[in-house]
DNA sequence: AAGATTCGTTCACTTAAGTTAAGAAAATCG
DNA sequence: CGATTTTCTTAACTTAAGTGAACGAATCTT
């Protein structure tokens, strides 16, 4: 289990087993069941995750209809907004699996950059690659057709697909669920520009 | 014209006088004339940018059509993604108006990181606020209709409207020129769900 | 100031997404 | 296993965005 943690870690730095051992103390894997919300509207947390196993979604409610707006997949992590500005969370976070998370708060990251000067470049590099590719995701979505999108969501992570309900990866490509439905037809009847 | 980095950075953390001068001692401050290409397609650049006075924009050409995905105006910044992941930018970053900028590259904040640790974890908050925002911002994309960007966006960035071309802003906003025109039209004719 | 380019608007037409409603299919739960 | 709830699909209609083309206005250039 902690594996999938460590080699995670590993592609910015090595980590020692003192370091490694610093980290599983301060026991942060836990075990959810499908459905659980981790985080509600209104909420002010200081959470964040990282998922080992399973699957999370962020979604916002919208004049009563659920919009998704992420999700979250093996070693993947989720810093919800609330947890940077210590305001009342926008939006929610719930399981869509019955998911093992790593849950870590600011306190326990202050503790581990004490004892342990160098997590914080690990931190400093994930958030600015992060960053990066949130920004590279966005330049995708603005420039394309919901279509495109779906296309490229299907080639990008085609787990998602036996993993989530479509009317949540409808809000995520930005569409309503019955248009999502009438595209995928659309496509299997004319598949001319898929790529 | 400091002023404006240092007022900018005093939100995080308060600098020494010395701490400052290391950072005025590198010399970054640059001057552009409108037009002005700081990274082109293809390239890999290893320099980020913060925006003193003027304005930039990232763009993607796709099919021969120029389509705009960032504008950074003052007090804001941009690091390329090949910056990141050393890989050739997909993007162009162009100067909008004449412009004073802030130009530094991952060997120059090293230096500094090494001379003036704090900085780092400036940085690293710095970092995960803009992923924050980020993705907030994205959030509120993916959620709207063209209309209620076009809406958004006049509320949280009118400076926009008077500092760039239209079409530019289209793009920004996922459409094209024409519809932008188009729904000027529908809204000052039936002004009625401007929030 | 004249000419060239870029930019914004308009129009007619096509295509696709939103909306509302209904019902079928699948998953969940007792 | 059957009942209930959730999810997916279909259909008819409405609305808005994409496309291609044309033209005038604004802006650069020299």
């Amino acid at each position: 289990m902690e594996t999938i943690l460590f080699d995670y870690l590993a592609k910015y730095i090595t980590l020692t087993e003192e370091e490694k051992k610093i980290l599983l103390d301060l026991d942060v894997f836990k075990q959810y069941k499908k459905g659980s919300i981790l985080l509600r509207e209104g909420q002010v947390s200081d959470f964040g995750y990282f998922v080992i196993k399973g699957c999370i979604r962020s979604f916002t409610m919208v004049d009563g209809v659920e919009k998704t707006t992420a999700f979250y997949t093996e070693a993947e992590s989720c810093e919800p907004l609330c947890k940077i500005n210590k305001k009342p969370s926008t939006s929610y976070v719930a399981c869509v699996e019955d998911s093992i998370l790593v849950v870590a708060n600011s306190a326990m990251e202050v503790e581990v950059f004490e004892k342990f000067p160098r997590f914080e470049t690990l931190c400093r590099l994930l958030s600015e690659e992060l960053l990066a590719n949130k920004k590279a995701e966005f330049d995708e979505f603005r420039t394309s057709s919901p279509e495109q999108r779906y296309l490229n969501l299907l080639n990008t992570r085609p787990d998602l697909f036996q993993r989530v309900p479509q009317y949540q990866i409808a809000s995520f490509l930005g569409i309503t669920p019955q248009s999502l439905s009438r595209m995928r037809n659309r496509l299997v009847d004319n598949p001319s520009q898929n790529s």
